[in-house]
DNA sequence: ATAAAAGTTTAGGTTTGCCTAAATATAATT
DNA sequence: AATTATATTTAGGCAAACCTAAACTTTTAT
């Protein structure tokens, strides 16, 4: 098993190169991790030792597809905690994290697999980013304007556009949050509003201007 | 704030104490923590320069009341999160453990408030054992063995004496888990059994072998 | 093309929490 | 009371994960 230090490498190399992709800097990682580059050095030499990373000394680091799974399976751990404090535990958007960055550490198959269970398998976390399934595929939903949605058809809120309190207020009032399950109920020609049932309980209707700004993916 | 290895120690040596009450040995630690008893005396010469033991040389430690605040949170947070595993998650006995010990860890006071209220400040975990107060308050309740009730009387069972499969299955069976509401119908004098009713529903016979494993508190 | 600047690695050190082996204190036995 | 046995502590080391300072590469700018 790997030391928290380590996961929470992967994991910021994981970011910094989009994924796994491009390489990533010492002092990139540095200043990501908040540590010395020296110590950055260090690490990067023992999880070159133990295939977690490709490393060429003064290049940059890359994951390897082992480095990749790891992240993966850290990340969908993170995901998951933070749907369950946020739609369990009523915690708000800028408080999940520094507690979902301890949770993550856990370690254990059936809590996850339970975990994932109990939420009801989200596919996105409540800032909207998806969640990498078990196996540890990352895929990559297709997202569109609420206001695309023709009559009868459904969504899963993953991204809304305005972040601005006012907005975001306004959706809660509303009873929409990240994840929340729409139904487009009634269309009305007159000005493009739409009356849009929220998780199989309430209806509301929202206009054009806020059918813009609320995107989703298939459910 | 503590370490996790500081944080086993100080639950250590509450739980050998029975409760911080007498003073606790270097080999009883070293064996309940699996390390060997060098590590421990150096680890209570930390712990006493922090104040979170009383330590003399040789004739082993007892926690300070501050020691004691501490085991207290962490039993809390320990048994609140194997409530969540078994009632939520639907993790069995024998499976929360392992994992209660990793989460008890988790520093956060906002998550163990909100976990508390989600699971409906429950005064009990799993086990039976009862869960210390947001205050560091062990109210201790009167626990009464099944067998001891009289006819028309009221509990809420907390605990078992007998953990072997054959009768958690057998109890499973009958409808009982730790937090089922029982009364006793009625007594049969010729072997000791009674009828005891199961959460209002049903009522079922149970031999005085039974009985006696069984634990209540005052509901 | 070469020197200066920026980025990176190595060397050597610290703290935490563990270890073994040796020394010392306490308890048990004769 | 003296000796043996047991318990405990001290001394010296090790690995993980960090640090600073110095050495070395790569990049940038003259």
């Amino acid at each position: 098993m790997h030391s928290t230090a380590e996961e929470n490498y992967i994991k910021a190399i994981y970011k910094l190169s989009g994924g796994g992709a491009k390489a990533v800097s010492t002092t990139g990682l540095s200043e990501s991790l908040e540590t010395k580059p020296a110590s950055v050095s260090d690490m990067l030499r023992k999880l070159s030792a133990k295939d977690l990373v490709h490393y060429v000394k003064y290049h940059g680091v890359q994951l390897t597809e082992e480095g990749r799974r790891v992240a993966l399976k850290i990340i969908r751990k993170h995901r998951l905690w933070e749907v369950f404090l946020v739609q369990k535990l009523h915690f708000t958007w800028d408080e999940v994290h520094e507690v979902a960055e301890q949770m993550e550490h856990v370690k254990s198959e059936l809590l996850i697999q339970r975990l994932d269970e109990f939420l009801g398998h989200p596919r996105v976390d409540p800032h909207g980013d998806p969640i990498p399934t078990e196996a540890g595929e990352l895929r990559q939903e297709e997202q569109r304007v609420l206001s695309s949605l023709a009559v009868e058809q459904k969504g899963v809120v993953c991204r809304v556009k305005d972040s601005q309190p006012a907005f975001l207020q306004y959706l809660n009032k509303m009873g929409i949050q990240i994840g929340s399950q729409l139904q487009v109920v009634d269309k009305i020609p007159y000005d493009n509003s739409l009356e849009i049932s929220i998780d199989k309980t309430k209806s509301v209707i929202l206009s054009s201007d806020v059918l813009d700004k609320i995107f989703v993916i298939n459910p």
